[in-house]
RNA sequence: GCCCCCGUAGCCCAACUGGCAGCGGCAGGCGACUUAAAAUCGCCACAGGUGUGGGUUCGAGUCCCACCGGGGGCACCA
């Protein structure tokens, strides 16, 4: 009989007590840092916690069973929305709200046995944690990486805070869903534009360990192209675009200026000032929705003026369009619309002549409406006539670079980090505004600017400004330089800023001497392993590896990437779609616990397939898995009956091939497939001991290879079997103290293999051969084997091909 | 629209560098134990060939091309 909770309720407080898992305490271990993306504290842990923590620790426990010092470090990402909207419903502080659920939340870890050490803990919305996070922006500040500037923001109405581009998905608040609109604020942000290079470039050393999927996904996101800027006058003016196609300027028969930049309000002529304002106004009722729907007919309005072609001298009309985006390149371009789709669609609405200057073969854009971007010959374009694509750019740019009107360019997708929030949860930014000495950086001995902990319920209702703006004796400070009258920022950081440097922090958690001891983080980052949703796969991702090309720069760290290799685990889902409590289609963690234990519920998730692939909790059983944990249990009572030092080298065989299997399984996190293997050798055992138990030693030890890579994934279960056989768990000897086993090389060599002998690609016979058999001694064999001149049946032969010792292949004439 | 990943039994999924398609489980069937049932144990692969059609190869689930289906990312990025 099997009672999940009664073994849970054993072993859990002896583990307490014995406090495993403790990181740097294996001494002359090598080490091995595995951190699984921290937890938000909505609430209590549910499906979705089970399965990425499940992930983690198997990983986490195998390193310590095999010997490394692991360091499992446990934290929550504690600041945020949630928390605020919460207090602000209750009318409370967001702390208590927070607090409370970090509580549930760690309780429900040490029940769910993740091998966390639980001396790492940290919460970012710690003073302890957060001053030093206004620390590091305060370095980054004097860096010239955080600075404030006014722009065009994403905003959301909905949480009445501005938005980072990462965080708007689809035109969407990627929190809330509500539609983001855009305001005209003054902003901090971080300059990850500096690093973009880096940032992609670097991405080579991640190659075959990260997902290739989220190394695509931050490519794409940083959007390098290479190009041109080119100059053109404008009224007297020089207005610079950036083109991906300098080749193709002989075809530039327009130029156009995004609506809503100040640039084309500044072109503007007298005669069009009415026709651009009522379309400017126009432009800016529509929504972000509206405006990046793809197929949506092209608008604009001429601007009166012309713009000059460095190169020919021609002189073209000059355009406000909202096609063009007022914050990618210059905000301007010259359209070519022969070979750009969007400039000939806006050329035939507008009727402006389309001039082709590439001859790729494709029929006349003109006449198609189809603009070509292919390779070809380049015509119409003077002393570049005749040149091919690539060879014109070149040209091209070097006769720009030297008479002056344009040099080679790179332009970037990626806009820089805008981490300023309107909301009350969240590090305060620690700046104050002097009217004497202006923007004056908090002196580091003043840190952590602490949010005032008596505001709650209706104070922290966002206005549209931070709620902190209302409390002026918190605002109201003396100037740090000058001691005037002066007030501070009232802005916080996002908490992605919060989340861009706790696996720095988690190394020395209470280190005050600075945000980590650098000798810590020496020790053990890069971190060895990191496993987290594929949600993550830029925003976080890509603020980590920037906050750590920064540290490194400062000379902080000795590392240019954070992760050495990253896992993404895939999501639980409920009948093929994600479990939403609107859909009502959730499954309560809790309850399954209750229903099946913590080790069938693990062990689920991670047989269910593999651990990068979505769960369907309806299509697996956790029945199944109390029913395999149980008889693991009999099997262990059975065994620890038996007495003797006999062997039995089938068994010991048997083992030994699980345990080398299951060893390259967990090592190439192929879990689902090591717990199969798991289960053969239980079945394995399981039919050696009714045959009658020969070799009750190698039962013993088979059992007990099984436990300690068992402990891995069913924690509880395999603590259980130790103890059943014969282990005092009590006095330390834990099967989570218990090193992998190892396979006996000997063990895994066989005295013979099977060869299969095929004719034209058929089975024809199996031959019975030594592992190390010459190939033309196989060759032979196979060859005069019945099975195989049966089949030829005295045809001839073209080709034998042999693959000792596995397999030989008679191609017949 | 562009890019990426995935299609193996009723279902979830295995198959090392191309080399016997099926390891493990769910569901199902048969049997043993039982007065009976549950629990337990044992046994059984059902696809005429790995979504479809081509190609490369002695040999393709695996490599290449096209298409179909599912999932994901980006989306006026000049």
């Amino acid at each position: 009989m099997y009672d999940p909770h009664a073994v849970q309720d054993r072993w859990l407080p002896v583990w307490d007590r014995l406090d495993l898992n403790r990181a740097g305490v294996r001494a002359g271990a090598e080490k091995k840092y595995v951190v699984d993306m921290f937890s938000y504290p909505s609430g209590d842990l549910h499906m979705g916690h089970a399965e990425a923590f499940g992930i983690g620790d198997v990983i986490a426990r195998y390193w310590m069973r095999r010997g490394y010092d692991v360091l499992h470090p446990v934290g929550w990402d504690s600041f945020g929305l949630p928390a605020e909207n919460a207090a602000i419903k209750r009318g409370e502080n967001p702390a208590a709200w927070t607090y409370a659920n970090i509580d549930i939340q760690a309780e429900a870890f040490k029940r769910y046995g993740v091998s966390f050490d639980w001396s790492s803990r940290l919460h970012t919305s710690d003073p302890e944690y957060y001053r030093w996070t206004q620390w590091l922006f305060l370095r980054f500040r004097e860096r010239g990486l955080a600075y404030r500037k006014k722009s065009a923001v994403n905003w959301c109405p909905q949480d009445q805070t501005v938005l980072a581009n990462e965080q708007v998905v689809g035109g969407r608040c990627e929190r809330c869903g509500a539609e983001v609109t855009r305001r005209e604020l003054t902003q901090w942000y971080f300059k990850i534009t500096d690093y973009a290079d880096r940032l992609l470039d670097d991405m080579q050393q991640l190659e075959g360990s990260w997902p290739s999927k989220v190394l695509l996904m931050q490519k794409n996101w940083i959007g390098r192209s290479k190009g041109a800027h080119v100059d053109f006058d404008v009224s007297g003016r020089t207005v610079t675009v950036f083109t991906t196609r300098p080749d193709t300027l002989y075809g530039a028969t327009f130029f156009v200026v995004a609506a809503d930049a100040a640039l084309a309000d500044e072109l503007c002529a007298p005669e069009q000032r009415a026709a651009f304002d009522t379309y400017r106004e126009q432009v800016r009722k529509l929504s972000d929705i509206d405006r990046q729907s793809t197929d949506r007919e092209k608008t604009g309005v001429d601007l009166g003026v012309t713009a000059t072609n460095p190169l020919t001298g021609e002189q073209m009309p000059v355009y406000a369009a909202d096609y063009v985006l007022a914050d990618y390149g210059t905000g301007a371009i010259m359209a070519v619309p022969a070979h750009d789709q969007r400039d000939l669609d806006f050329a035939l609405r507008f009727g402006l002549p389309v001039r082709v200057v590439v001859e790729t073969g494709e029929p006349d854009p003109a006449v198609s409406g189809v603009a070509t971007t292919g390779d070809g010959v380049l015509v119409n374009s003077g002393p570049y006539d005749g040149l091919r694509k690539t060879a014109a750019i070149e040209r091209v740019v070097a006769d720009l670079e030297q008479r002056g009107g344009g040099k080679g360019a790179i332009n970037y997708r990626l806009r820089d980090w805008l981490l300023s929030r309107q909301r009350f949860w969240g590090a305060p930014i620690p700046v104050v505004h002097c009217p004497a000495c202006g923007e004056v950086a908090v002196p580091d001995d003043q840190l952590p600017v602490r949010l005032p902990s008596d505001m709650k319920g209706e104070e922290l209702q966002p206005k549209g400004q931070s709620p902190l703006a209302s409390n002026r004796t918190w605002v109201e400070v003396p100037c740090p330089s000058c001691g005037g009258p002066a007030e501070r920022d009232t802005d916080t950081m996002d908490t992605f800023v919060d989340s861009s440097w706790y696996f720095l922090r988690y190394c020395s958690p209470h280190y005050e001497d600075g945000p980590f001891d650098p000798e810590a983080v020496r020790q053990w980052m890069p971190a060895a392993q990191y496993v987290g949703g594929v949600e993550h796969a830029i925003l976080h991702l890509l603020y980590s590896r920037f906050f750590t090309k920064v540290l490194k720069d400062m000379g902080l760290v000795d590392f240019d990437e954070p992760f050495t290799a990253l896992l993404n685990q895939g999501q639980v889902i409920l009948d093929g779609s994600a479990m939403s409590k609107s859909k009502g289609n959730m499954v309560q963690l809790g309850d399954e616990l209750a229903s099946y234990g913590v080790d069938a519920v693990r062990l689920t998730m991670l047989f269910a397939g593999p651990p990068e692939d979505d769960v369907d909790w309806a299509d697996v059983s956790p029945t199944g898995s109390v029913k395999y944990l149980a008889r693991v249990l009999r099997l262990a009572t059975d065994v620890a009956e038996l007495s003797g030092p006999a062997r039995d080298a089938a068994v010991d065989k048997v083992v030994a091939k699980t345990v080398d299997e299951c060893t390259r399984l967990v090592e190439g996190h192929r879990l689902n497939v090591a717990i199969a293997r798991f289960m053969e050798l239980t079945s394995a055992l399981r039919k050696a001991v009714d045959a009658g138990a020969a070799g009750p030693a190698s039962l013993r030890d088979g059992v007990e290879a099984l436990a300690t890579m068992l402990s891995c994934y069913a924690p509880y279960a395999a603590e259980e079997v130790w103890s059943r056989l014969g282990h005092d768990v009590d006095s330390g000897d834990s099967v989570h103290a218990s090193l992998w086993p190892s396979a006996a090389p000997a063990l895994l060599v066989d005295e013979t293999v099977t060869c299969v002998v095929q004719v034209a690609g058929k089975v024809r016979e199996r031959l019975e051969v030594s592992p190390d058999i010459a190939e033309d001694e196989l060759r032979a064999l196979a060859l005069a084997s019945e099975g195989v001149v049966r089949a030829l049946a005295g045809a001839g032969i073209r080709t034998v091909v042999v693959r000792a010792p596995k397999l030989v292949n008679v191609v017949p004439a």
